[in-house]
DNA sequence: TCCTTATTGATAATAATTATCATTATCAGT
DNA sequence: ACTGATAATGATAATTATTATCAATAAGGA
């Protein structure tokens, strides 16, 4: 039985916490667990709500605490949308794009290897701005919704 | 003396207002010309900060509730950037993208006029999903900030 | 297993947003 | 220009989200 994304996803965060010397807690394993099962991204109240579910659960401080540290490893980020803001996604290599069902919020993550180096050339020169990074975000509806 | 832009927004903004029977009272016009002054998108909380320069500012929730019914009759929307969160910035006919300096925070809008309906229709191919929008924003460095 | 101390949970403090309601001021109709 | 109906305001209370505090707990190296 070889590991799943998700468990190879959560066994490189434990790797990163102990590298940097952050202790592998209870309550940051909820947390992990929570946020790499999810095909939604989250905000800290709804991971909060969703680890209400289990026997023993973190305090809501712990939630922020986490999400912190997290987030200074690099391990997540903010995904931005209409809306509900700020819902918590884990970062994958490289430079990305989303793609997120206005109904159910389900994510994909596509591989950002378009090229549109014409396009920002055109807006330097246009503007005057130096660009060094975009955010390309796909709204729609996801095959499970479309039915 | 012809009108600037900014005074053509303000007065479509208002005609807007008296279409939809609201009524053009000294706040929502305080903050009305606050945002369409502003070269950053700011938050609600800066725009009242703003307002409380002026000899007589509004209180904090007509602040608010100016927001929500710009936002409500389309003249308005939040921009979302990296950090700070939910910046407000005019809405403007068509699609539009954003270039937003990461020191200044000052905006450019640029019109959406690039195509990307092959990257689209690969991306429905992958996912299953359908896409019907977009967001597309550039970070970098504007002019200004640059030297 | 023991010890050090990072981390937690509980809770208080702060900040942001929304709701309430008596008073004020817009503007349609004279 | 004046008046009246009522939409909108300001002040403030209530709610919600986030951050700070600190004694008690538990992770993990020795
Ligand atoms: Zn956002
Ligand atoms: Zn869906
Ligand atoms: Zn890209
Ligand atoms: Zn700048």
């Amino acid at each position: 039985m070889e590991p799943s994304t998700k468990d190879r996803i959560l066994s490189s965060w434990q790797d990163s916490l102990h590298r940097h010397g952050f202790r592998v807690t209870r309550p940051r394993q909820q947390v992990m667990e929570i946020i790499t099962s999810s095909t939604t991204a989250l905000t800290p109240q709804e991971i909060y709500q969703k680890s209400l579910e289990e026997e023993k659960f973190p305090g809501i401080a712990s939630i922020y605490r986490t999400l912190e540290m997290l987030e200074k490893l690099g391990l997540i980020q903010q995904i931005h949308q209409p809306g509900g803001c700020h819902g918590i996604w884990p970062t994958f290599e490289g430079h990305n794009h989303y793609l997120i069902c206005r109904d159910c919020g389900q994510m994909k993550v596509i591989e950002g290897n378009e090229d549109i180096t014409g396009y920002i050339s055109r807006i330097e020169d246009q503007t005057g701005y130096r660009v060094d990074d975009h955010w390309l975000q796909f709204f729609g509806t996801c095959s499970d919704c479309l039915d």
